[in-house]
DNA sequence: TGAATATTGATAGTAATACTATTATTTTTG
DNA sequence: CAAAAATAATAGTATTACTATCAATATTCA
């Protein structure tokens, strides 16, 4: 990523954070030192306790920034998501022929996650390993609709619709063109949590990657073939 | 399910227990109020206290079944996923045609759960929602790796393994059997999801079946066509 | 500069959770 | 019916997820 990029923010809704973190040193401090603590502990074991110690702040300091652990978590998927987004439309515009674009895009969602300078305090290596692993705690819970009316989940959202779009600029005729991108997203994730947890339920390893069989599997779905 | 099968048992890993609940009442009613407790209040607000107030016994009385709720968790997945891997071999034994064979193992595994009189103390209905919401709390913690040589999640491991067997069986040729496996069955889970809380992220609907969906994805994958 | 204001830190306190331990009571079974 | 096993009741601990209050620093702008 450029130089030129260094004023870019990603924008986040507002709902998620008492205080942008974005607006103090100690607020990028808490979201760029939660990403390496939440990586080392797990998200279950990460309380705002533990991360004040770490950054040598106050647990008091960091509940004006963020309600709970929970709203941090969803800020940081957030993030993620819209970073996600804005590389795949970076990455695929001006490419006009809808098969090229589609598997561009599948590429920049499904390739493995490498450091972005523009955003200096967020480690995208490791925020990636964190949605891999925790992602889903973010949305499998009770309140899961009233976290959606609220809007916090309409990055990912827009993302599916993106990708989903894509599926029908190239195949207007595909009955499940929604159904195809959230799994190729949620996949994504699974796939590499699999590569690293539980190598016997994936064929992805050092040498295949997830990019390879989801990219295998839109073009057979899609019936197409490699060069478009 | 037929009468003739009331004696069935899951088999389930001893470790994940204490003492069986399956060997009395009380046992019983733990896992058969646990799953409709889990699912109304859901599980990170479930506690023993309140199991046990509701069936009118003992927070301590439970903890001498189960070590703590995420092993209760664990039990129930594995029966969750030993009762399918029954179903799916039960339903696809005899079936010589391989394509056949798989594509009704992907049914029994994408349709929608129904009552199984065979297991009386559990509702496998709402146990199926509880999966829908909850399985990935049951493997994304960071003890996963300890977890898994304990063989937690041996049931689940060998249920993909069988339908990875029945892909490749259909097309040698495939690269990715194990990854198709486990992409259909926690994709599964994630469709059903959607469904239900983001319907605008899925094709799947009252009269689109994740079924449909995966068993056309399937087929357009390994090229074959409905009819074998 | 210096007073007002905002930000951060320190400390204390509460209710709930996730247990363990002990003892009392009930149920089962030989 | 006695002994053993299972269950219930009660109490207690450490941790978590906060809230509230007040003190100490920084910032800013008059």
């Amino acid at each position: 990523m450029d130089v030129l990029m260094q004023s870019l923010k990603i924008g986040i809704n507002e709902k998620l954070y008492i205080k942008d973190p974005e607006s103090s040193s100690l607020g990028k401090k808490i979201v760029e030192e939660s990403i390496l603590l939440i990586d080392e502990i797990g998200f279950e074991h990460f309380t705002f306790k533990k991360l004040g110690a770490r950054i040598n702040s106050n647990e008091s300091s960091i509940y004006r920034y963020f309600e709970n652990k929970h709203k941090l978590l969803l800020y940081l998927a957030s993030w993620y998501w819209g970073w996600m987004e804005y590389r795949m439309v970076f990455d695929t515009n001006g490419i006009s022929d809808p098969v090229e674009k589609l598997s561009k895009a599948i590429e920049v969602l499904t390739q493995n996650v490498e450091e972005d300078n523009a955003f200096s305090h967020i480690n995208e290596v490791v925020l990636n390993k964190i949605i891999i692993n925790e992602y889903s705690h973010s949305y499998l819970v009770k309140e899961v609709n009233d976290e959606d009316k609220n809007g916090y989940f309409i990055v990912c959202k827009r993302l599916v619709g993106r990708l989903s779009d894509m599926i029908v600029a190239v195949d207007k005729s595909y009955a499940y063109p929604l159904s195809l991108a959230s799994t190729i997203l949620e996949g994504t994730l699974h796939q590499y949590f699999l590569k690293e947890h539980f190598p016997m339920l994936t064929n992805c390893n050092e040498t295949v990657t997830p990019t390879q069989f989801f990219t295998d599997l839109i073009f057979r779905t899609l019936n197409l073939n490699v060069n478009g």
